[in-house]
DNA sequence: AGCGAAGTGTTGGCACGACCAACACTGCTG
DNA sequence: CAGCAGTGTTGGTCGTGCCAACACTTCGCT
């Protein structure tokens, strides 16, 4: 194991180290081990569905996952589970009888709290090395082109 | 289908846009799409084998693997449909009889060489919102924390 | 009024990527 | 020599994203 490991070993090449779509992606699966690793991978996607849930009032699980970039067929069986355990209620709507009108509820609302505070120290953890401006400029540029490559509307004031 | 359509439909929550766990998630997504879409997905991969193949010299499939970020079983699954297109050659190491040492093939430096051009492009995609500047802000941030995240030494010194 | 197109929720399936575990083998080091 | 670590391989699991089909509802149009 000498021959190889004292020298440079650990670098990529120039052509993945230059490439904005490889190194998202590398970052990508850092970022969802520091979430994984602080709350559950289940409690991810419950995290992602509960704050929309909290930030729109009740709302159909078609426009839920459209705004969250969930598949109707994923979100359904996420919601499966959040209602067996009471974070969520799901109610026909009396206007459009066929959608389902999704709500949060208090212990849900709770749960999202809890979660709340272990993402944002995974968020920290993955930011570390950047200074505070840089770590803003970051966010910034990433919210352009997901905006961007999403068709969002009214991007949400940015800090 | 109006009711819920016309207004500010498309807006993800606040508590996810200003994740960047999360937005880093989204753009991995569109990038992983934007490359399967101009290469397949395949050879996204051999695209990081062979690149690494082509900077590092002979190596063995184990270090070819730490310093892509893939592990070794998935590795020798490739190098094995790599090997059977001849874009590649598996040698016992002479001095290390317990490795193989990986080789390029000018048959595979020519794939490398198509693939970098639809590569190109779909990394100018992925970045057209912003500004040559912005986008090489956005790399060099990138590089940082993927460096930090994943322990890279000598950084290949950035553009 | 009725017909067809489009939206909704659900089930089931596929593909891909990231892991992990075990195995046989080789190499190093005490 | 014995034990431990590295290597390549096979095979498996899990999470995620996506698509297809289905039954049902709603809308738009003539």
């Amino acid at each position: 194991m000498k021959a190889e490991d004292h020298q440079g070993e650990i670098a990529p090449p120039e052509r993945l180290w230059q490439s904005p779509t490889w190194l998202v992606g590398q970052l990508s699966g850092d970022a969802h081990r520091l979430i994984v690793d602080a709350i559950t991978a289940v409690a991810r996607t419950d995290y992602a569905v509960l704050a929309g849930l909290e930030e729109f009032g009740p709302l159909s699980q078609a426009a839920l996952g459209r705004r969250l970039g969930i598949d109707r067929s994923d979100i359904s069986v996420v919601l499966d589970r959040l209602q067996a355990d009471r974070h969520v209620t799901r109610s026909p709507d009396p206007a459009h009888r066929s959608r389902k009108l999704v709500q949060i509820t208090p212990t849900g609302r709770r749960r999202l709290e809890r979660l709340d505070t272990n993402v944002k120290k995974a968020q920290h953890t993955l930011l570390k090395p950047l200074t505070p401006d840089q770590a803003t400029e970051l966010t910034s540029l990433l919210q352009r082109l997901v905006q961007h490559h999403r068709g969002y509307q009214h991007p949400p004031a940015a800090s």
